[in-house]
DNA sequence: ATGATATGTGACTAAATCATCACCTGTCAA
DNA sequence: TTGACAGGTGATGATTTAGTCACATATCAT
């Protein structure tokens, strides 16, 4: 079950957001070597990881002593569609498109 | 430009949400014709959708003494973006729709 | 077994956020 | 021109949330 308060609640906190992005980047992570990356204490990191866990927007599996991590595409997907017709989409994938070629170019 | 954390916390607001269903639903609306659908005084309404404005989830074009309010979905799509490549956009896709014919289903 | 490793919980403080209020400015229609 | 209408501002109190701490449990390697 996908709650929306929860997911958007979730992803309001820009260390949130980061662990998101290192998910992305590489599935699996277990907590400790996450927190290696922040510059915050475990708890405050462990914290963050429940409050996305419980949004759906991870799922977890436990390896021994370990957690291991990964991202859930679904919730941000409903996200999308929520706001995004399918006419929307083409224009909205062309804009964005456009926007980032912009910004490359403004380096 | 686009800031993350505007949207974001723009987002997180369940009253914000629901403006955007409206304007989603349809565009062009005043902010005395969304304030009577809300159960909050035209104040805490006009508060939101500035925030939405700000956030450029929203955009606005002054017509006479009225103010009428768009959508734009490009910083939806660039969430969607961020957390969704190529490959996992087609199996969130598919498992989004999944989701939503199990719950039509259950009714 | 035992020390090191990986993760987990409840309480506390500081900061951010929501909704409301009284009051103000600009535009329209007759 | 005048009354009604549409939108706008700054300050205030109540609620929520982020980050930290001391302390706790479960698993691994030797």
């Amino acid at each position: 079950m996908i709650d929306d308060d929860l997911v958007f609640k979730a992803l309001a906190d820009r260390t949130r957001r980061q662990l998101l992005d290192r998910l992305f980047d590489r599935d699996g992570r277990t907590l400790t070597e996450l927190e290696s990356e922040f510059a915050m204490t475990r708890f405050g990191v462990m914290r963050h990881l429940r409050v996305l866990e419980e949004a759906n927007l991870i799922v977890t599996r436990r390896l021994g002593r370990k957690k291991l991590h990964f991202l859930n595409p679904i919730p941000i997907r409903l996200i999308h569609d929520r706001w995004i017709d399918k006419y929307r989409a083409r224009r909205a994938k062309a804009l964005a498109e456009l926007k980032r070629e912009l910004e490359e170019e403004a380096r």
